[in-house]
DNA sequence: AACTATTTATAAGA
DNA sequence: TTCTTATAAATAGTT
């Protein structure tokens, strides 16, 4: 949509490449948003920019907290140093979130049982404001630690990504300098030299 | 876009809701990855339908799993039980990793060092296929995995919103039975009784 | 599923 | 960036 149709291919025009993406991006986040609302589904949507800032929209604040919540129970024990890290310095959180599972269970007793009656209406919204507090404290420390990592991640994807490009790099100006390789050079399908940059790295992409 | 603008809140008719989801769904995908081609992006889009059924989008297949990378970093020890399971379905394929890793350093080593001439086309050759054919089946066996326990684990809470949700109108039936609360049941912000569904809960609800 | 009347998104230009 | 405008796309209601 727009004056004239776009090729489905990148955007070769660096500035125009970033105001499309300006304009997409806010447009996509703008469909995904009715999307969630018209037909009341769970939406999440991450977009990373190539200078690795991170565009999110989650249709309930919760979805990327889901996310961790699932993710926690796969794999195994590697790097147990960086959870401790976490852990350390999630204590008061942490802290939060233990008085609001206590807090819940409270509730759900007194409602759960005939001692219903016993529970005064001041109880209950008293409880109500401590659960939203606690957890609202809880939520947004983690989201925050969430997608501060998950950017570095991605980060640091990019960064391998880009190592290893460069390592086929190096191997086709080796292979082309070598008569050992002759005849094979077409097989490797991998740039011989003068790079351009968007030549699809082959051999040892993962 | 359409015969009529529609207003931004869930549409009643079920039907109407149903189609209206297909139709904006995959102009959501088709739209994310239009931006992720055309700017050179990295997007994850995941769509929970009402159902549970899970729609996603990545740009890169490898997005989702980056997440897993990232999260298992994330929170604790609890329900190691779960992540055992998971690791000892998973035996076979963390040996491909395994070997995986070996033979990319043996490639790393091979072209870091002074012995790149020694290894012949056919070796790194005979080693791209071994990578590629081990991540194959590492990538897709966890992928399937996370997916799984990603939709389960949404169908979890939905389940538990929802017995939230009668929990708060079991609560309002109790205070609106109850002489002592007379006055305070405008305060409360719960449907008294005769509840058509759509009211929000907001006692309890986290 | 298709068809279209409309609404929306957006490419180019300022 | 932001606004404007011509055009391309998406889609609500209909069949």
């Amino acid at each position: 949509m727009g004056r004239k149709k776009l090729a489905m291919k990148q955007i070769e025009d660096k500035s125009k490449r970033l105001v499309t993406f300006s304009k997409r991006r806010s447009g996509l986040i703008k469909k995904a948003n009715q999307l969630s609302v018209l037909c009341d589904v769970d939406i999440a949507l991450l977009v990373f920019s190539s200078s690795g800032k991170l565009y999110k929209f989650s249709s309930s604040p919760d979805s990327l907290i889901n996310l961790v919540k699932h993710y926690r129970n796969q794999l195994g024990e590697a790097e147990e140093l960086e959870a401790v890290k976490i852990t350390e310095s999630c204590q008061s959180e942490i802290a939060a979130e233990q008085s609001h599972a206590d807090l819940l269970k409270i509730v759900q007793r007194q409602v759960g049982g005939p001692a219903i009656d016993l529970l005064g209406v001041n109880d209950l919204m008293q409880l109500e404001k401590q659960l939203h507090s606690a957890l609202d404290k809880v939520r947004s420390k983690k989201t925050q630690l969430m997608l501060d990592s998950l950017t570095a991640l991605h980060q640091q994807e990019r960064d391998q990504k880009e190592q290893h490009g460069q390592l086929n790099k190096e191997i086709a100006v080796l292979v082309s300098n070598d008569d050992r390789f002759k005849g094979f050079r077409r097989d490797l399908n991998v740039p011989i030299d003068g790079d351009r940059g968007e030549a699809t790295p082959h051999l040892l992409q993962w």
